[in-house]
DNA sequence: CCTTGACCTTACAGTGACTAGAAGGCCTAC
DNA sequence: GTAGGCCTTCTAGTCACTGTAAGGTCAAGG
């Protein structure tokens, strides 16, 4: 299966699929015309790829995961622990995320928006006083 | 002012400082030596891009954002419409990360996390099903 | 046989927002 | 006068792609 099959079925873009060939995440053969070809053992760990990415494992996350999903003898306490702190991150930048909305949101429910200069959001970045500072 | 005092002053690390100039968000003076000479009104622009920064906003919303500013005859319309754009987009990145949360949570629930191979998550991760597939 | 168009190849550059490091100049205090 | 801590510029690295250029390959149609 050539890499357009395989971007298709994996939902990955080709050029992601030449990057991590690239990276070394994946060794595709090659036809004789240098094509790369696609067994079904590729485009699982695509899809496995695909899914571990769409779920914020980064690069080097990724690397590991599939080191431990070959390897038969691995330990499920070393990819539980890997999930905790992935997890961990997650709701961190949540949090993150939230304290962002809830600044801004307040921002937004005091400025008018109409067409007068007055904006309590450019205020508040700006400090949070009303002089013109700049 | 010299950088290292208007870094201390911003919370800006001097680097990030240098950097803003090269992009041209802000142009300190310079002294004889050479050196970069910060005034009030930079030491407020900075503070300002600290914060909008520390918001979420995009370089390229911090642009408009301090030329909105500087603008004594802006519309408070177009500041509210950038920050609701940019809650739409906060509030969207809180979904996806609540989703992968929700995904990795069950997943992890579902693992022993001891030293046994078998592992719900990284079955999760391939496809959902128990087959070795790698 | 030739062309067209869709596929494939590589290689290099760009993205965003910094961050690290090297090599060297300046300034203050001892 | 020298040690250190600041400052300067420049280049390159980060992460995970993405875009673009220049060209090779393949199947179908005329």
């Amino acid at each position: 299966m050539n890499i357009g099959a395989a971007s298709i079925n994996s939902g990955l873009p080709a050029k992601t699929i030449r990057y991590y060939e690239d990276i070394g995440l994946i060794s595709p053969d090659r036809t004789d015309n240098g094509y790369r070809d696609f067994s079904e053992t590729h485009l699982h760990k695509l899809a496995f790829l695909s899914r571990a990415r769409g779920l914020g494992f980064t690069i080097a996350d990724c690397r590991i995961l599939l080191s431990l999903y070959e390897d038969t003898g691995r330990a499920s306490a070393d990819v539980k622990a890997m999930t905790r702190e992935h997890l961990a991150k997650i709701a961190y930048k949540i949090e993150e995320l939230k304290t962002m909305q809830i600044t801004l949101s307040d921002l937004v429910n005091r400025c008018n928006g109409d067409g007068r200069p007055d904006c309590p959001i450019l205020q508040g970045l700006a400090g949070g006083n009303q002089q013109g500072k700049i």
